[in-house]
DNA sequence: AAACTATATCAATTATAATTGATTAAAAAA
DNA sequence: TTTTTTAATCAATTATAATTGATATAGTTT
């Protein structure tokens, strides 16, 4: 019988959801870009150079996060200044959840 | 300050080792074939009907999965069969949970 | 206004990954 | 032994994403 996922309409949305997020954060520095702020708002320049990458690279990847309402910006002068949207990325940690759970340290004898 | 995800060599590997794990799993039929094992070991000619996907097709990414360490295959007779790893997927899932953590529905007022 | 700074955008290139079609290999059944 | 079934592999193609270099824009300072 076909599993859940693959039958189940809304099993199969939740999955394709999660798959789009993972699209997403699947990339080594947009991966940092969401740890380095959160420490709270960066700007463009600061970011960048943490991490050593071209100023329009990193713009590239900002705008994929921001594309995806992960991250919000704000100018302020010349500056323009980055911060995490915590309630989104909260909603996709929630659904990574279903699929890979934070497993209790394991219950007992398990092996292999 | 260079956060630490930038700075500490620590820090920076979990997040490698994270965006390795997340690029296996950011691919729909992938997370689908994972979540299908989750009933139990299936021969391949079950998984790629279940998907939908052709032969060779499934046969990749099982591979990919398979290289990463997330699956294992028996053959029996003609048929393969295929199971999750679940210690490996346990070990990434708390990997993962470091950066999106399982947040407790929202501690008090928190708007935005 | 001219020069400068920070960021974004665009076109072109390169790198990576997904998909397809054809073929091979192994086990099973006839 | 021939045929059939199941799965893996390979080469070729297509699609997608990352990266680069050059340029544009907006705000700042002189």
């Amino acid at each position: 019988m076909k599993p859940k996922c693959c039958k189940n309409k809304k099993s199969a949305d939740e999955l394709l959801k999660t798959a789009e997020f993972l699209k997403i954060i699947a990339e080594e520095n947009r991966l940092k870009i969401l740890c380095i702020l959160r420490d709270g708002e960066k700007c463009v320049c600061d970011i960048w150079q943490y991490l050593e990458l071209p100023q329009n690279l990193t713009s590239h990847h900002l705008k994929i996060l921001k594309d995806f309402d992960l991250i919000s910006s704000k100018k302020d002068g010349l500056k323009v200044f980055y911060s995490l949207n915590k309630n989104i990325i909260s909603k996709y940690s929630k659904l990574l959840n279903k699929f890979f759970p934070p497993k209790a340290d394991p219950p007992l004898a398990e092996n292999s």
